[in-house]
DNA sequence: GTCATTTAGGATAAGTTGATCTTGAACTCC
DNA sequence: GGAGTTCAAGATCAACTTATCCTAAATGAC
């Protein structure tokens, strides 16, 4: 229901707002977000053009937010990697429903406004603020981490050998 | 974020409690949900399989619905097309975030989990009997309804022309 | 200016979903 | 039992998502 891509960007936009003041490289983030990295490439490249993050070419180049992570909620991440098809009018065209959706339809539009009113009123900030949680997409505690990320990368990205993991996504687990 | 396929799904269901009483052939039913005959076919087979619905072939066969409408959940038809990926474990493979997700993908499911607790407490009957509405999925009013599906059908079956639309899924609207 | 670094963009491939077609099997009616 | 009706199943195709690769363009350090 959530597609992988959405997934990935969020996670790269929390990766950054985690090393907030410096510019994360594509590179870093793939390892930190364990996401294929020449696709993350692209994705990012989706990000920038969406506003959501800028980027600087070049030695100490990377990614930065665009915004606060106060400010930033998931739902522009969202809208801006894959906009949510909220039911504006009858899929089956029926005329008479595009002002007053029938009953099916008004009840799969109010799931997706349900999710998008919790995405909506959840920023970056909120995810990283997480009282008492574990720290987002990392191993470490919270007054760690940063440092403790940085390093790892600094040497793992010296011999990263592709580890060609290959996992096959689990098709139903619920 | 609602599927192609769980919609065609949901239309066909409502279609089959909305002619309760007698079977419904996969041709009227692709007709009053605009779905595909073909794939509508296939998609039957998958909600017989799954038990939502029962098929009997022959002469005034098709398909009728398993349960009662007021029974029958609009989860469970979601269960039976398309299974609900609920996060029940981190899917960076960080071991620690098992038992408590991180506070990212925390909300990203209970995104789904709202989503879901939306569909399990409608039921069919539900989406029929929404009071003062439109009927679902079609034009007529609710009482005159039935009788003219059946009639439209007996006359369009004869010569259905197939009408190659070809309408392109519009990509965003929001 | 040159070089290492880093993002941008295009072309391409693999995998999944959405859709079609054809044949076979079960059922009803006569 | 034969004819017409209707679902079942397999093979196939098209479109979209996910993923990869390679080359170009920008940037900073020297």
């Amino acid at each position: 229901m959530i597609s992988q891509t959405l997934e990935y960007a969020l996670r790269a936009v929390v990766t950054i707002a985690q090393h907030e003041g410096h510019p994360c490289t594509a590179k870093q983030i793939a390892e930190i977000t364990q996401v294929p990295a020449p696709y993350l490439s692209k994705l990012m490249q989706r990000l920038v053009r969406a506003g959501v993050v800028h980027s600087q070419r070049g030695l100490h180049g990377g990614f930065v937010l665009a915004e606060e992570p106060c400010e930033l909620t998931i739902w522009k991440v969202v809208d801006a990697v894959e906009p949510f098809q909220r039911i504006h009018e009858c899929p089956l065209g029926i005329k008479s429903h595009d002002s007053t959706l029938c009953p099916l339809h008004r009840r799969l539009d109010r799931a997706m406004e349900m999710v998008q009113e919790l995405f909506c009123s959840t920023t970056i900030a909120d995810v990283l603020a997480e009282p008492g949680a574990v720290t987002p997409l990392c191993q470490e505690k919270k007054t760690f981490m940063i440092n403790a990320n940085i390093k790892s990368l600094k040497h793992s990205a010296e011999e990263s050998g592709k580890k060609k993991t290959k996992k096959k996504r689990t098709p139903a687990a619920e």
